[in-house]
DNA sequence: CCTACCGATCGGTAGG
DNA sequence: CCTACCGATCGGTAGG
């Protein structure tokens, strides 16, 4: 499994054969048979586990706080500290969709349904609560998931920014997205996050 | 090349073979080889036509402007609409980076290094001349791009809304997530931009 | 765990 | 444009 994220990440699923898998064990093909039944069963763990990691760290954590501007930054800080502490895993889980056999193809793109939902609701409700503008939390939310992935492209610990900080400052990206009320925005929340973010912080090239 | 388009898109480099793209065609594969030197070549030319346009668009429309926030709303706006109407170029630009061959290879990642680094340097210019506020340019400029790639991912059109009110919303939201000066933010730019945009959008399940 | 091997498919060429 | 064909590689199995 630890090979075949290595490998599904940089090369692709298909850019990958159980040959490259063994090969980074030391084994021969063959061997891998005996602990797996197919390149496939592979690619649908990680997918099924990847997706049912992050689906459960939104719930719970979406569940800490009634407040929905605490809610949004509280999932954002989730969804990018996920992306950052497992860029393989999510790199794989966005590209090789395509390359899932039913019925877990399936499975996958409902658990994608029901994040994106979640997150569109999020918005939704801030709207109405008078707390978040946006013309449309459709929009909103993708604009927000999708900021997200890309910290799985860049990101790399041991730079000058932890995780902790990189989470908050996407949190506070969101707010902004939708305007949320200034107060609860910027260094207001850092102490809360139990983050000491710097007034000016910025990553060297990847 | 449309039929590449077209397969590369929904399957991938990889999982595409030149018997395919010759089916699609009513050819037998090695039909192709008269018309290209390899399937390298039919990704190459994706490619590198897909940067160009990319990055002559964007060079283009930061000149129209000497005012950052102009700017920044105008190269978002381009960024969005080469995105939305060309899904299958950006999916493929961004899926198959890793199966170009060198040179093109490195050239690609070049062009992308140095649209990155525009849109870098319009954010730092903006703080520098006090009309934004961003802690961090650089991963302001990475959740910029990031949100207007996802826009290929779902944007259909014939939707409730065009590429043109498309563009000024995620316009809009660029320039909030740098909290550029309110009076250029929101529903005043939209006449100048000739884009009529409803208080209230959104779309539909793609 | 290995070697030996299977049928299928790949990108590409020969030759007309 | 086609048919016939090439060597290489694929995922997976047999058998020990």
């Amino acid at each position: 499994m630890e090979a075949a994220l290595t490998l599904f990440a940089e090369r692709g699923y298909l850019g990958t054969s159980m040959k490259d898998i063994a090969g980074l064990l030391g084994l021969r093909a063959p061997s891998l048979y005996n602990h797996v039944d197919s390149k496939q069963e592979l690619l649908r763990e990680i997918m099924v586990r990847t997706m049912n990691e992050l689906l459960n760290s939104h719930r719970a954590v979406i569940a800490t706080s009634a407040d929905v501007v605490e809610q949004l930054r509280r999932a954002m800080e989730t969804h990018v500290i996920y992306h950052a502490n497992n860029p393989r895993d999510v790199r794989i889980g966005n590209a090789e969709i395509q390359n899932l056999e039913e019925p877990v193809h399936g499975e996958i793109l409902r658990m994608r349904d029901e994040y994106s939902a979640s997150w569109q609701s999020i918005i939704e409700r801030g709207v109405r609560e008078g707390r978040f503008d946006s013309p449309s939390p459709r929009l909103s939310s993708f604009a927000m998931l999708e900021m997200g992935i890309g910290v799985s492209m860049w990101f790399r610990p041991g730079g000058p920014l932890t995780v902790a900080q990189l989470g908050y400052y996407y949190g506070d990206m969101a707010l902004r997205l939708v305007n949320a009320a200034p107060a609860a925005v910027g260094r207001a929340g850092a102490a809360m996050a139990g983050v000491v973010i710097p007034a000016q912080v910025d990553v060297h090239r990847s």
